[in-house]
DNA sequence: GTCTATATATAGATAGAC
DNA sequence: GTCTATCTATATATAGAC
């Protein structure tokens, strides 16, 4: 992991949002986990932060460019998870400091995460951009090292899928956030690969 | 379980849709996981079963009551498991019954499951409709038994997320069916909560 | 059960003043 | 950075003929 030559990891989002464009991103992540993406208007999002949809236009040029900035936002915070446990000396150590953030973004997100995730609109997105496929396979091999037998690729999408689909299930919605991340992060436990019985080097991985 | 009393047990869906109707429902189903319910319409569902607007309408007078129909559809073959599982004469017969019942319609229906339940548009209708919360009722409580607390409470919630969540996601795209729903029964037992200590009733037991 | 035609509202998006 | 005003397309929904 460490490799200390890496210094800054590529970011996802381009540039940071100004804050009149923060607002349109916060309103629009809420009215998203809300009605969808496709059940959510321009005018919506304009009422929410008290403006015309002129305004909303005047700092993205279309309803996609807002899909997207909203989703870097939430990836972006997903990337510095992922950033701190690549740090990690040790793939155990990784994992684990990977696992324990994803559970706490998730928990303190609840209604956000989740939907975002699951949204045919955004979960289209990951597909087409690269870069949104950059940052899910960095988890990926944190999570599953160099594996990718079956084994490890159904229990990492279990995984991802477990912690944000829980966290704003009907089940939960009455637990506070330290019962559901202490329950939540346990049970994550359970679902990781098994560790390839490789041992920890200090050598360049077999790459292929 | 078992309860002999029991006969039929109540279904969500009023009436069994007609072949028209049908044919509307199977297209609505696929566009919704594509697309999201907000980003659904009518002109959509018609244009894909090749008629117009308006006879859409004449079997469902408003969108609201396509998906409905769509979600008891849905909801109707996660019905016939719970049913199935609640015969089972014990407990912990049960609970695996219905967990690869689970498992089974979620990859079989890989696109619409996962969207359709994750749906915000849906999920408010579960949240709304008595009927829909009672089979999620019957569910938890096959899979939790009487314990309400706070692990089964999540390990409940982690169970279902992960069954649903998995089956579409992008890493398991490329997997056959058989492997998936192998790796993935096998993973879902990890989650399931502890038993609680109360012995297996040695009464009504064995069903048809 | 399906069609044409239509009513009304709102969608995404742009022009130009302040 | 926000506004008013407007364009075009499409949304949900209805009326009535076949």
């Amino acid at each position: 992991m460490g490799d200390p030559g890496t210094v800054a990891a590529p970011r996802v989002a381009q540039l940071r949002p100004s804050a009149a464009q923060a607002r349109i991103i916060s309103a629009a992540l809420e009215l998203f986990a809300r009605n969808g993406v496709g059940g959510t208007s321009l005018q919506m999002i304009a009422d929410t932060i008290g403006v015309t949809k002129a305004a909303v236009y005047h700092q993205y040029n279309t309803k996609d460019e807002i899909v997207l900035a909203a989703a870097e936002a939430e990836l972006a915070r997903l990337e510095a998870v992922i950033g701190a446990a690549e740090a990690e000396p040790s793939r155990a150590r990784a994992r684990k400091t990977l696992v324990t953030g994803m559970v706490d973004l998730a928990v303190a997100h609840r209604r956000t995460v989740s939907t975002i995730l699951n949204d045919p609109v955004i979960v289209r997105f990951f597909a087409e951009h690269e870069s949104f496929r950059h940052v899910m396979d960095r988890m990926s091999r944190v999570l599953m090292g160099d594996d990718i037998g079956h084994e490890a690729r159904v229990s990492t999408a279990m995984l991802t899928a477990a912690i944000s689909g829980t966290v704003m299930h009907p089940l939960v919605v009455g637990l506070d956030d330290e019962t559901l991340r202490s329950q939540l992060q346990r049970l994550a436990e359970r679902l990781l690969p098994a560790m390839s019985a490789k041992p920890e080097r200090s050598s360049p991985a077999t790459r292929n």
